[in-house]
RNA sequence: GCCGGGUUGGCUGAGCGGUUUAGGCGUCCGCCUGCAGAGCGGAUCUACGGGGGUUCGAAUCCCUCGCCCGGCUCCA
């Protein structure tokens, strides 16, 4: 079951092409630094797509990068650098948060300024078909053309046009709400070559073109799964659905997801309003887990927001759901102390396999990864439970298996901090050892020194009924 | 003004007519520990914005009032 914005319900998910689901999330424009509002879509979109992947469909994943419109002129502009160069180091920017915050790779990213023959073809068709118009300052839509427009926002355009911003015109178009396909390049944009030709005149794509024909040329005229930001719902997304309609006269897309947006200490995090914080900023406070786990600690369609009692709630929980990660661990390097299959062993098992089911059916149910995390600590409480009363190795391994495979259906703790590898390893072995020495010896004021000057510099040593256990911490 | 969403215990956040004070975090006590941490056990908290109504029964349905947030303009 997937909500879609355009029914305004939750419908059951069946894909266009059985075992395939072709999968669009709107990208960034990159014009700045990402921050973490938009990192809850892409983060959004990235569960999304894992928990298709574990369903074992083949996605075919999209996401495109705006690298041209009037934000980014503007602002290389002023920097006085080209375009390119300035987009360049945005992509990078957006492209390094990805992996920082352990998103999925999508399939592509298609820049929009690699796709400009495909839109002028697009336009070109759209106007061979009467849809569109050439006026002075471009090419644009013209909505009465389409009857059904406003069908996914719900919006009447009657009353839209009514409100004083649209009665500025400020564009040379016929109805206020007609939307620019193509714009006519300005003398700024001649002068600095930003500008493509075309058949109307020297100029570049308008924005909502380059996800239609991006989404058609890589997937074709139906998609499965088109997702973005609320904020696209209007106007992009329907101009979206009013130019690729008008052109194939098919469905352009079965599921619209629409993801809330964040906040922060309760208002909308902008950079008008100067309340927004990167990526990296909150990665120097909390680590990539907790972020993680903030965001899936609250369905997408809900509005989530930032406050840092609720990211170190967070960082506490998750660090709960890694503690029975090291708890099985310890327990396997136990020596065997339970060799029996009793009915303990079977109730456990079974309980893990129906929180199993209660994690797969929450995510089934239109994404929802909060109460997928209430199978999880359900299940890691299961575990540690079961390991304090002995456990039977090759019982743990089954349930320690299960759990691993669900935390990283989430992509949490993927790649754990599993020892530093190499000499540091064989050194914090040596100290550990040393230490436990000291202790037999009652040396407790020695050995403490050790554990905590440890501590200070990150690695994490506990006493066990096996002895010392020691992990370096995630930064 | 129009269109959405929200309003739940110290915090976070489920529930969406009738098992269970959901769960997590926090706090406190106990077990285990030389101590700490982790884990386990227990306790704390019996809440549902205000006011009406429907019902045998409502946090859950209806009406009404209030407050908060978002969209309607570039924005994830």
């Amino acid at each position: 079951m997937l909500y879609d914005t355009l029914t305004r319900r939750k419908k059951p998910f069946v894909p266009i092409e059985e075992g395939k689901v072709r999968l669009y999330v709107c990208g960034p424009t990159v014009y700045g630094d990402p921050h973490i509002g938009n990192f809850r879509t892409f983060s959004v979109g990235d569960f999304l797509r894992r928990w298709l992947d574990y369903r074992g469909y083949d996605v075919f994943h999209t996401m495109n990068i705006t690298d041209i419109e009037d934000k980014t002129i503007r602002d290389s502009g002023a920097e006085g650098i080209s375009l390119k160069e300035f987009t360049d180091r945005y992509t990078r920017s957006f492209l390094r948060g990805l992996d920082v915050l352990n998103l999925r790779r999508a399939t592509t990213y298609p820049k929009a300024t690699e796709y400009v023959a495909q839109m002028i073809d697009f336009v070109q068709k759209l106007l061979d078909k009467g849809v569109a118009y050439v006026a002075d300052d471009g090419v644009y839509f013209d909505i009465d053309k389409f009857p059904e427009y406003g069908k996914l926002s719900h919006v009447d355009t009657e009353k839209v046009e009514k409100t004083e911003r649209m009665m500025q015109d400020e564009y040379d178009k016929e109805a206020a709400n007609d939307f620019a396909l193509w714009k006519f390049a300005t003398q700024e944009e001649l002068d600095r070559g930003i500008y493509y030709e075309s058949p109307w005149g020297r100029g570049r794509p308008g924005w909502h073109i380059e996800c239609s024909v991006m989404s058609r040329c890589l997937m074709g005229d139906t998609i499965d799964i088109h997702a973005g930001g609320e904020d696209l719902t209007f106007p992009h997304h329907e101009n979206e659905i009013a130019q690729t309609e008008s052109l194939t006269g098919k469905t352009f897309v079965n599921h619209w997801l629409h993801v809330r947006f964040l906040t922060i200490n309760g208002t909308k995090m902008s950079k008008s309003l100067g309340n927004y914080i990167s990526f990296d900023d909150v990665l120097a406070k909390y680590s990539a887990e907790a972020f993680r786990y903030f965001y899936l600690s609250v369905h997408y369609r809900r509005p989530l927001d930032y406050t840092e009692e609720s990211m170190k709630i967070a960082e506490n929980s998750v660090a709960r759901l890694g503690n029975t990660l090291d708890l099985i661990e310890g327990a396997m390097n136990q020596p065997d102390v339970n060799l029996d299959y009793t009915e303990k062993e079977s109730t456990f098992i079974e309980s893990v396999k129906e929180l199993r089911g209660k994690f797969e059916a929450a995510m089934d149910d239109d994404l929802d990864t909060h109460g997928a995390l209430d199978a999880l600590h359900a299940m890691s409480g299961a575990i540690n439970r079961y390991i304090d009363i002995g456990a039977n190795k090759g019982v743990l391994t089954i349930a320690a298996t299960t759990y691993l495979k669900l935390l990283n259906a989430l992509g949490l703790y993927e790649k754990r901090a599993g020892g530093a590898g190499g000499i540091t390893d064989d050194v914090i072995s040596i100290l550990a050892d040393l230490r436990e020495k000291l202790r037999l010896e009652k040396n407790y004021d020695l050995s403490d020194m050790i554990r905590d000057d440890l501590g200070k510099i990150g690695v994490v040593l506990s006493d066990t009924a096996e002895g010392a256990r020691w992990k370096i911490e995630d930064s």
